[in-house]
Formats: C-alpha cells, sequence, structure tokens
DNA sequence: CCAAGACATAGAGGGTCATCGATATCCAGG
DNA sequence: CCTGGATATCGATGACCCTCTATGTCTTGG
C-alpha cells in the first residue's frame, strides 16, 4: 500500500460501455476502460496473458512464466501484480506454487468496446 | 523529429496475430501490438476515437474535438498525433480544418487479439 | 527449529508521458 | 502583403512506469 496499482475496480469488470462507435464515450467509462487497456499495454504483459491463455487448463504457474522471460523473477512479479491489481488475471496459490488465469470479463470488456460496428456509412472491409 | 512519437509502422495494421489464447505470442507479435494498446490506453484518447468514430460520416473536424475537452489545444493536437501515429486515426486536411477519421483495420488488429477464443476447456460462461 | 525454495515487497535509478504556455506554420480574405 | 483563425511544434515540468538488487514472507521437509 503505496502508490496507486491495485486501486481498480475488478467488480464490474463484466462490459462498461457499447462499442467505441456506438456513440461517444463518457469520461467516466473511458476512465473505467482506459487501466485495462494500460495494463495490456505492455509487451511483457501481453505475452504474460497470452502465455496463461493458452496453457491447457488455462492457468499457467509463476515458475514457468519466469522462465519464458529474460527478466528478474521480481518484474515478473510486479507484471503480473499489474495485471491481477486490473482485473485480468486471478491469482490462485496452491501450496508452494501460484497459478493465475484469465479473467475472461476482463477481456471481454475491451473486446466489447472494440466491437467492429463497422462504423455508421463509414469504410466497409466486407460489404 | 526528437523523440520517437510515431516511429510505428501504420503498413500491416491488418491483423498481426491469432487471439491470445490460441498460442503464446512472441516477442515480435507483443512488441507491435502493445504500441497500438498503449495509444489506446489513455482516456483522453480513448474519448477522441469514440468521438471521430461516432461521428455521422466517421469523421471528426479538430475544432469539435477541441470543445469536447477542459484541455488545452496543444494537448489535444498532442493526443491526436499519438493516434495518428499508431494508425488508429487517419487524417485529412481541408482547407484550413483537419478531420480525422478511425482506420478500421487497425482496431480489427486489436479485435483479432482480444477475439473470444474461450480459451481450451476453461470457463464457459455459456454452457 | 532450521534450511531451502517460491513468490512478493521495498526502494532506487533512468526513461517515458501528459500537460501546459509560447510560438511557428499554413490557409483564406481583403 | 498583412491580418486573423485553425493546427502543429517546442521546451519545460511534474508524474508515472520498467527494471534492477536486496530483502521479506510463506510453505515444505528433515
Amino acid at each position: 500500500m503505496s502508490k496507486s496499482l491495485l486501486r481498480l475496480d475488478p467488480v464490474g469488470a463484466a462490459a462498461c460501455c457499447a462499442p467505441l462507435a456506438a456513440q461517444p464515450l463518457s469520461r467516466d467509462q473511458a476512465e473505467q476502460i482506459a487501466p485495462l487497456l494500460k495494463a495490456l499495454a505492455d509487451p511483457v504483459r501481453l505475452r504474460l496473458m497470452s502465455l496463461v491463455a493458452s496453457r491447457a487448463g488455462g492457468e499457467a504457474c509463476v515458475c514457468d512464466l519466469n522462465d519464458a522471460f529474460d527478466l528478474s523473477q521480481p518484474t515478473i512479479s510486479h507484471h503480473l501484480k499489474v495485471l491481477h491489481g486490473a482485473g485480468l488475471l486471478n491469482r490462485d496459490k496452491r501450496g508452494v506454487w501460484v497459478y493465475y488465469r484469465v479473467r475472461p470479463a476482463a477481456l471481454a470488456s475491451i473486446a466489447a468496446l472494440i466491437a467492429s460496428t463497422p462504423a455508421p456509412g463509414s469504410v466497409g472491409v466486407s460489404g
């Protein structure tokens, strides 16, 4: 408890907003979604998410994640904390090991925003 | 030409990667997508994207965008430059005014990544 | 209790970012 | 050419972020 790393609201990570093109985002909506994107907007964290998500069973142990990078163990721990704090990953400690698991609702929240509402009469890619 | 604001590659903004859960992202893939997300990961830029996207005709004049915020004109200009540099917005100057327009391919690139591949046997929300 | 391993936290250093005021650039009109 | 309006760029400032080393906390095993 010092910085503001996990001052989020993982509660309603369901889907805060309609697609970008549906209507202008309110300031509150934007400030709710931006931290999610910010948590994702790092190459290391993107690969961490992908490593966890692509794992059979949908979860990965920190020990495996550490081995996948040339970074120090505290650095990986930091990134996992950011992802967990943003509500993108669930944490599950079993014995000595800690397993992380993707929280689908958080990703769905982003997907809903980016959802391809082809925009009113704009560039139609498919027809 | 000083910082590295628009050192991106708006060329192949089509869809660099399979969904997060399909397989681990390579470092190159992660470093290609992360700047896109980073450009989006700001409340102001999120609202700018939404304002442009939701506009009838799919484009918005900077003059209108400026009025939608309590920020200075240079600040809005800066954010638009970031979005343009990331390949998320197209720029079109007509006379004295400049119009921005969402580049659908860039958003599609993100959508493809987040696309809900429900993960191998993980949390099934609907079934 | 003690040792060892897995993971988290603390604090520091160096880089990047958001924002501003001031100023430059570009275009239209007279 | 000069004025005026619309945007972009510059330079500074304060905040935030990524990474590290060092250290703490928790759990298993003897």
